[in-house]
DNA sequence: GTTTTTAAAATTGTCGACAATCAAAGGAAT
DNA sequence: ATTCCTTTGATTGTCGACAATTTTAAAAAC
């Protein structure tokens, strides 16, 4: 393992193995031996351990006591079930948005939500488009709680994304989806935009299920 | 440390930090330095740091690389925002109540609701009975991700709770309080009910809040 | 040939020791 | 007296080894 950071060993060990899971080199299911991760990195089994458990801690492995710690099945109710909770996190947090948000914020997202149609961006950009979307609409959020509770679920929901964001949403779909938030979010209704937000993500876990299913 | 049971190390010892925690025998900023408790517990700092870890994980402590783990302060702020999500989330799943409850479950709600104010039962005994009262209203909760948040934000907001459920609310007004929520769930209006959770809990928190100020 | 028993190998759980880093104490320079 | 530097001590980070447990493989019994 290069030391060139300084960063702890841990954290570096745990980006390797949540790469690992993301590019399916470790497959659903699988043990994920201890020993052969240290082989592997060329450390001993300590900072292993210690990054294995924190991935335990995030629902994307599982721990048997005495046996191992093995991939998570993932079964299309957890799928769906993790972007309800991210619907129901950003909805909440987004009505902070309306209390705080200047007609400047507006603009930005409404930009945002033009650029996702243009011809110009590939599907990787329209992504990275996405998610300074919705990092805006969180920016006067403080709950750190709930702050907190979204960022583990988007580690866990990004695992399942990153599979599946190629066939999800054309481009124009994409842009309509999220045209509807930022009409939402004008609206300075708190019910329509905490409906709203939970609608977006409720679809998208519906469809990357249908996407599982047919395979 | 007793090796009655066969439950692995590290979770008896994360009980035991847990409780001290509770007991205030570490208190806020106070760090908590591995060797210490591996001589007191009789064991070595490898099951220790384990235990650090996940309640670190957990948010109840502060890990500063190459420093050392610390009692997390606790700020008003933190007991707000901690009860915000317990409303947000137990407000949201609530709903999946009213889709499957059988008229026996709303009478056992009533029931419950009901011993609040019985005299006879102390003070303990009530937090017992609200306990049971938020188990039911859950039962048909099934949503795994929301259902582990909330589980680690109980363990944390049960710490700030152990510390001044004697003082929050009157026999009375604790069964004022869910009676509220039982006829909300009678209304079986969606929205009703995730907004009389909602402020339920806002209410208990700012109560908290406050009781911390005036000290 | 199938099942049961026994033995071997592999894997996690725990330990004590060393290395790296940080905090505190003391001494030197101004 | 104050600041800066050095040294010392304490604490975490990492390591390799052993113990306990589980899995696998082989042998024995039927």
């Amino acid at each position: 393992m290069s030391n060139l950071s300084k960063e702890p060993l841990k954290d570096r060990i745990l980006d390797y193995i949540y790469n690992a899971i993301i590019n399916e080199e470790f497959k659903g299911g699988e043990q994920v031996k201890e020993l052969y991760l240290a082989n592997q990195l060329g450390v001993s089994r300590a900072p292993i351990r210690e990054a294995l458990s924190e991935l335990v801690n995030l629902g994307i492995l599982e721990q048997i006591a005495r046996k191992g710690v093995f991939v998570k099945e993932i079964t299309s109710k957890d799928i769906f079930d993790t972007y309800e909770v991210k619907g129901v996190i950003e909805g909440f947090l987004a009505v902070e948005f309306i209390l705080h948000s200047t007609s400047k914020d507006i603009e930005l997202l409404q930009k945002y939500v033009d650029e996702m149609s243009n011809p110009k961006n590939d599907r990787k950009k329209v992504v990275k488009i996405g998610e300074l979307f919705h990092r805006t609409t969180l920016k006067y959020a403080k709950n750190k709680a709930l702050l907190n509770t979204l960022e583990r679920i988007n580690k866990k929901s990004q695992i399942l994304f990153y599979k599946n964001w190629t066939k999800l949403y054309s481009q124009d779909e994409v842009k309509n989806r999220h045209q509807k938030i930022v009409d939402a979010l004008k609206s300075k209704d708190k019910r329509v935009i905490e409906n709203t937000i939970r609608e977006h993500y409720f679809e998208t876990g519906t469809k990357i299920v249908l996407l599982r299913e047919v395979r």
